[in-house]
RNA sequence: GCCGCCUUAGCUCAGUAGGUUAGAGCGCUAGAUUGUGGAUCUAGAGGUCCCCCGUUCGAGCCGGGGAGGCGGUA
């Protein structure tokens, strides 16, 4: 087991790239899918059952976490890898962005974001600092930044204030993480669409220096055009020898176009929400289980997934259980959409791994434009 | 047998002195969801207002008769 955080790229295809993270609890195969797991759990998942799915590493949340249970109590408990019962890596999200999207009452200030809990109401306070000693107590083994995600559509004047903030949290975050070996700590590039910015975000990281750099501020209502067209000079713009994380993205056609582009990091909630609203992921695109089409259905989900969803039940019994609001709906559509991502990703690995990811891509391409399974 | 109350969307119910295309919640049919509030949002379908007769320019609403349900009582 090495003690140092490392980045190795193995193979290169055009811009996309794969690789290897490693890290003291393990190694993480780039292009990488991270589980969201906010609060301490991937949501209906049991931890070894999110490994078994091919996860090598997966999210966690500042925000979350310091409401409730508190940063401490994990501490006093050993750390969040053991209260959660998950031995690979985890990455903490900063809690910027939560402060934005969930906190009732925020005030900005160049300290940082002072909100009230959307929990109980009471009043906290988010700065580089703060955020930096919390993922420090849970023991996050990748640390993100704390950052502002520029809200979408925004000025360029507005966006330039924005992304100039989050640069000075990035030298403060830097300067709070300290020498902790073993452990990482990624800048976040914003910018929002503006290329010029982007280029002046990625300058002020590369300055600071970090192991590895995230995009950030993208996937908040752009929508995928926009989104590539900032992808196809964000990633190079960042370090090449280090790993870029496009954060918050994506649907499997994001992943595809974002590795094509040189992402090598993402996480994203939706296999794991939409596995609570009825909505899988498959080669041939999206499924709506609760839709009645599938309510006499005896085929699985999908014939070629080897998830225990599609392994043993229909899509009668998934429709059932998914109108019937029963927990094991949850459980096994999750576990189909993650086991679907990360069959994505690892097929993404192979393929650039083998120099035929053009090719990889216009199968992924073609199966989708099939569609779902013909109705009986 | 008698007395009272009730009957409006699939379900539970609103319905304003009689006044255009009768509403809500849930359910249903679909859609959205991108650094997670198991959250939320959007749209749509769906009604001989129990039946018949009457009063009225006009009845879910007023009157009479009938049917069904609930309760009380002999």
């Amino acid at each position: 087991m090495t003690e140092r955080f490392s980045f190795q790229l193995k193979a290169t295809d055009g811009m996309a790239r794969t690789g290897v993270i490693r890290t003291p609890r393990g190694e993480i195969r780039t292009p990488a899918f991270m589980p969201v797991g906010t609060a301490g759990t991937v949501k209906a998942m049991m931890p070894e059952n999110v490994a078994a799915t091919g996860a090598d590493i997966l999210l966690g949340n500042t925000y979350h976490l310091m409401l409730r249970p508190g940063a401490s109590q994990i501490a006093a408990l050993g750390g969040l890898h053991k209260f959660m019962n998950w031995g690979g890596p985890i990455l903490t999200d900063s809690g910027g962005f939560q402060v934005m999207s969930l906190a009732d009452l925020r005030k900005l200030t160049e300290e940082g974001v002072s909100f009230k809990s959307h929990i109980d109401g009471s009043k906290h306070m988010l700065s580089p600092e703060s955020s930096m000693e919390i993922q420090r107590l849970l023991g996050s083994d990748i640390v993100m930044a704390f950052d502002e995600c520029t809200p979408f559509p925004c000025t360029e004047a507005e966006a330039e204030t924005s992304m100039a903030l989050s640069m000075r949290w990035a030298g403060r975050s830097r300067e709070a993480f300290g020498d902790r070996p073993g452990h990482a700590l990624f800048g976040i590039q914003q910018g929002s669409v503006f290329q010029g910015l982007r280029q002046q975000s990625a300058d002020a990281l590369r300055e600071i220096g970090f192991e590895g750099y995230a995009i950030g501020g993208l996937a908040v209502g752009e929508g995928q055009k926009a989104m590539f067209d900032v992808l196809d000079y964000a990633p190079g713009m960042l370090p090449a020898d280090k790993p870029r994380y496009l954060m918050g993205v994506g649907k499997p056609d994001d992943l595809v176009g974002a590795v094509k582009r040189g992402v090598d990091m993402f996480d994203c909630v939706l296999p794991s929400r939409s596995g609570r609203t009825g909505q899988a992921f498959t080669r041939r695109g999206v499924v709506n289980i609760r839709n009645a089409r599938h309510a006499a259905d005896p085929r699985p989900l999908d014939p070629e997934c080897s998830c225990p969803a599609c392994a043993n039940y229909s899509r009668a019994y998934l429709h059932h259980v998914n109108k019937a609001h029963e927990i094991i709906a949850s459980m096994l559509m999750t576990w189909h959409n993650l086991h679907y991502y990360q069959e994505l990703m690892a097929g993404m690995r192979r393929a650039i791994a083998e120099g035929r990811f053009a090719e990889f891509e216009r199968d992924f391409h073609a199966q989708r434009a099939e569609g779902d399974l013909a109705p009986l």
